[in-house]
DNA sequence: AAGGAACCCAACCGCAAACTT
DNA sequence: CAAGTTTGCGGTTGGGTTCCT
């Protein structure tokens, strides 16, 4: 059912995901965020201290950041909703369809728990033959009244309320406020700014942290780091130039 | 039971928008 | 403001599973 795995000219593993690849993604993601997508695979899986960086190397994702985006946002995204759709569900879909065509993330705004990606498929499996052989079905589910769609939405409000509310300018971009993704990871929005200040104030990213692998591997090497540095738990990793 | 067709869905690709420098 | 980078979206594909003959 999934894609065979391989490999890209740059050693980039494509196809199905093995759920040791989860659980770094899922891992790192729920401690950090997904702060750049880019990035992130060369730092998931690295939980261990920083002085371990070969380890580090051998341990981080081997995908690119788009395949780990797509992978946590369809799949391991802890509200994702699976299985079956509920009859009221496909109404909405059919009726959504109609209104807005083939926007199927906007469709999915609308669907708590569903994605894009999935609603993308099942309306190609199951939907589409049936409203072609069918075009009137759509008008024929005008008759259920708006509430439905309307509570599914005020539902996924709700869901989001304690974080989107609440964003400062600063954090303005997709890994913090407009996506739902990490909502569910804190129960209100104090835990996800204390979470967020935390973040912060991290190992690969505070500002005058090297970002990327390359950058903190020479960083590391001129001695450029003369402070302290904690992970989430208040391990510290050094407090000394590394010769 | 075998094999071919159809189905299904996870994942890839290309492109455009948004954002940063 | 231009160029470069990152993200998100929609279309498409690969290949495992199920169904049919």
């Amino acid at each position: 059912m999934v894609r065979a795995p391989s490999f890209d000219k740059n050693g980039l593993k494509k196809g199905a995901w093995s759920e040791e690849e989860d659980e770094k993604l899922r891992a790192y993601i729920q401690r950090y965020g997904h702060w750049n997508w880019r990035q992130l695979p060369k730092f998931a899986g690295k939980d261990e201290p920083l002085h371990t960086l070969t380890i580090f190397h051998l341990s981080g994702l081997s995908r690119c950041g788009k395949s780990c985006r797509l992978r946590w946002k369809n799949y391991l995204q802890p509200n994702v909703k699976r299985g079956n759709y509920s009859k009221q569900e496909v109404e909405l879909i059919l009726k959504l369809h109609d209104r807005l065509g083939t926007k199927w993330s906007a469709m999915a705004e609308k669907l708590p728990g569903r994605t894009d990606n999935e609603i993308k498929n099942y309306w190609h499996t199951h939907l589409k033959k049936r409203a072609e052989s069918n075009p009137k079905m759509n008008q024929a589910t005008e008759k259920f009244p708006e509430t439905a769609s309307e509570n599914m939405v005020s539902d996924n409000h709700c869901q989001q309320s304690s974080v989107s509310h609440h964003l400062p300018a600063e954090a303005s971009r997709e890994s913090f406020s407009s996506s739902n993704d990490d909502c569910s990871l804190f129960h209100s929005s104090e835990t996800f700014w204390e979470h967020i200040e935390d973040f912060w104030t991290k190992p690969f990213l505070a500002d005058h942290t090297p970002c990327s692998q390359d950058d903190f591997l020479s960083a590391l090497n001129e001695g450029e780091f003369t402070s302290s540095y904690y992970f989430c738990d208040g391990t510290e990793v050094f407090n000394q130039p590394m010769d």
